[in-house]
DNA sequence: ATTGTCATTATGTATATACATATTCGGCGG
DNA sequence: CCGCCGAATATGTATATACATAATGACAAT
C-alpha cells in the first residue's frame, strides 16, 4: 500500500472536480460574465486528465446555463439573463404526506358530456367531442387542502368513461393507465369565485393560486386540469443545485 | 461517393438517435414506467455503436428523470412522480421587450436603514445591519406591469449605498456588479393591497401573483426581492423537452 | 435461519485516439 | 476595398479499452 498509492485515488470523480472548481471561481468573482475560461486542453493539463474528462465538465456546464461554448472560440461565463428555476409540482398525496398529514380524496361531481366551448379549445377538440367532466377535493388531515376541476378527452382516452373514480383520483389513474405524456403548465394567481371559497374554506375573493396543466398523448391533448391552491405556495431552486 | 457511402453518415448524433427512439417507445405506450430498458450492451449492439455511446445516451435520459439506472439490476423507465417544471423567470426589461412593447422603468422610492424584523429574517441579519430599501415600477408601453420591492444588504454589497438607481434597475446593476449567486423562489399568490393596487392600476383586493427573490454570495444574502405581477402570468414547460 | 464471503454483472469513470464540424483569421485575386 | 478560399483552432462526436464500484445472488459457515 504504498507504491501503489501514489496513485491517490480521488473519492469524487475527476469531472465533477473540474466543474466544481470553475463554479467556485465564477461564484468568487474570480471569474465574471462573459470571461473566458480556460479551453479543454489546458483544463486537462491543468488537472492532470484526458481532454475527454475536460470536455465533459464544461459540457455539463454548459448544459447547465453556466457556460457558453462555441467553436473555434472558445468557453466563456454565461451572462446571467432570466433565470431558470425548476419548480417542483408534486402529486397532491406525496404533498400531503410529506408534510406529514393524512391525506384525503372526495370526488365532488362526476359529468359526461361535450364541454363548454372555452374547455373544448384547451382540449383542443372538435364539437363533438365528448369529455369526463371531474371535480375533486384533496385533504389534509381533513382541511380542505386543493381543489380540482379536470376534463379527460374521451377521443383520447376512451377507457376514462368506465372508471368512477370515486376511490382513486385522477391524475393517479391516468399515470397508470395513459403511457407518458408531454405537458404544459400555467401558473396564474385567482380571486376565488364563491364555490370554491366555500369548498376551499376561504372567503370569497381571496387570492388563490392555481395551476392549469394540459398533457398530451402524441399530439393529441389527454386531458386538462385546473388545481386551485388557497394560501400560498411556494416551490423552488435554481438551476445551480444540479451540478 | 459509392463505397464511402456506405458508412451512412447520420447527421443526427448517435446518442441522440438512441435517445429519441427510447422516448418515441416510451411516448409510444410500448414500455411503461418500471418497465426494464435494454443495458449499454445490448443498445450498443442494437444501434452498431460502441458501449460508450450507448452509455451517454441512457447517462443522459437518467439525468433528464425519464429512465432510473441501478448498477447491476439494470435501467428502467422512472416513475413518473411529482413532475419538475423548467420555469422561466426572465427579466423584467426583456420580458417587455419580447412582447414587442416599450419597456419603462421608474424609481418610486429610495429609502436607507435598518429593515422591519420580517425583512430582517429574510435577509438574515442582525438587528444592526442597514439595507438598502427600493421601490420601483416597471411598465410595458406606459401601462403598469410589475411592481418590485426589493432591499439590498449592505452588509453584503456595501458599494450599493452610493448608487441612485434613478436609472439603472437594482436587477441589472446587481447583475453586473455582484458575481453571480445561488437564489431562492417563491411563488405566492395574494390579495393587492391598496397601494400596490393604485400603482398597478387594478381593482384593491383583486389578486395578484407574488414572486419572492433571496439571492447569495457565499452564504451571504444579497438581496430579498418582491415583484409583484397583476393579471396572469404563464411560464411552462416539461423536462421533456430538454432532450 | 442468519450471516458472511465471493463471483457475477451492469453501470460509472477515465484514457488515448481519431475524425467531424463550426468559426475565425489571414491572404489572395478581382 | 470587397469577397472568396483555405489554414488554424476549439469544440463535438465516436471508438476501443481499462479499471472502479455497487448490487445481486449463490453458496458456505455459523
Amino acid at each position: 500500500m504504498s507504491a501503489a498509492a501514489a496513485k491517490t485515488r480521488p473519492r469524487t470523480p475527476v469531472f465533477r472536480r473540474i466543474k466544481g472548481d470553475i463554479l467556485a471561481r465564477i461564484q468568487a468573482g474570480d471569474l465574471r460574465p462573459g470571461d473566458p475560461i480556460p479551453g479543454e486542453e489546458a483544463l486537462a493539463h491543468e488537472f492532470g486528465c484526458s481532454r475527454m474528462t475536460a470536455h465533459r465538465a464544461l459540457r455539463e456546464l454548459s448544459e447547465e446555463g453556466v457556460v457558453e461554448r462555441r467553436r473555434r472560440s472558445g468557453t466563456r461565463v454565461a451572462r446571467p439573463g432570466g433565470r431558470n428555476v425548476l419548480l417542483e409540482i408534486p402529486r397532491v398525496d406525496q404533498e400531503v404526506a410529506a408534510m406529514g398529514c393524512q391525506y384525503g380524496y372526495a370526488l365532488l361531481d362526476r359529468d359526461l358530456g361535450r364541454p363548454a366551448a372555452a374547455v373544448r379549445d384547451k382540449l383542443e377538440a372538435g364539437t363533438r367531442t365528448r369529455a369526463l367532466h371531474l371535480t375533486c377535493l384533496h385533504r389534509a388531515n381533513g382541511v380542505p387542502y386543493q381543489f380540482e376541476e379536470r376534463w379527460i378527452n374521451l377521443d383520447t382516452v376512451p377507457e376514462a368513461e368506465k372508471v368512477d373514480f370515486a376511490e382513486i383520483g385522477p391524475n393517479a389513474w391516468l399515470l397508470d393507465h395513459v403511457p407518458w405524456s408531454d405537458g404544459e403548465h400555467v401558473l396564474s394567481a385567482a380571486n376565488a369565485d364563491p364555490r370554491t371559497a366555500e369548498l376551499l374554506d376561504i372567503a370569497p375573493q381571496d387570492a388563490v393560486l392555481m395551476i392549469e396543466r394540459r398533457t398530451w398523448r402524441q399530439g393529441r391533448v389527454i386531458t386538462y386540469a385546473r388545481f386551485t391552491h388557497p394560501g400560498r405556495f411556494y416551490r423552488l431552486r435554481t438551476p445551480l443545485d444540479r451540478g
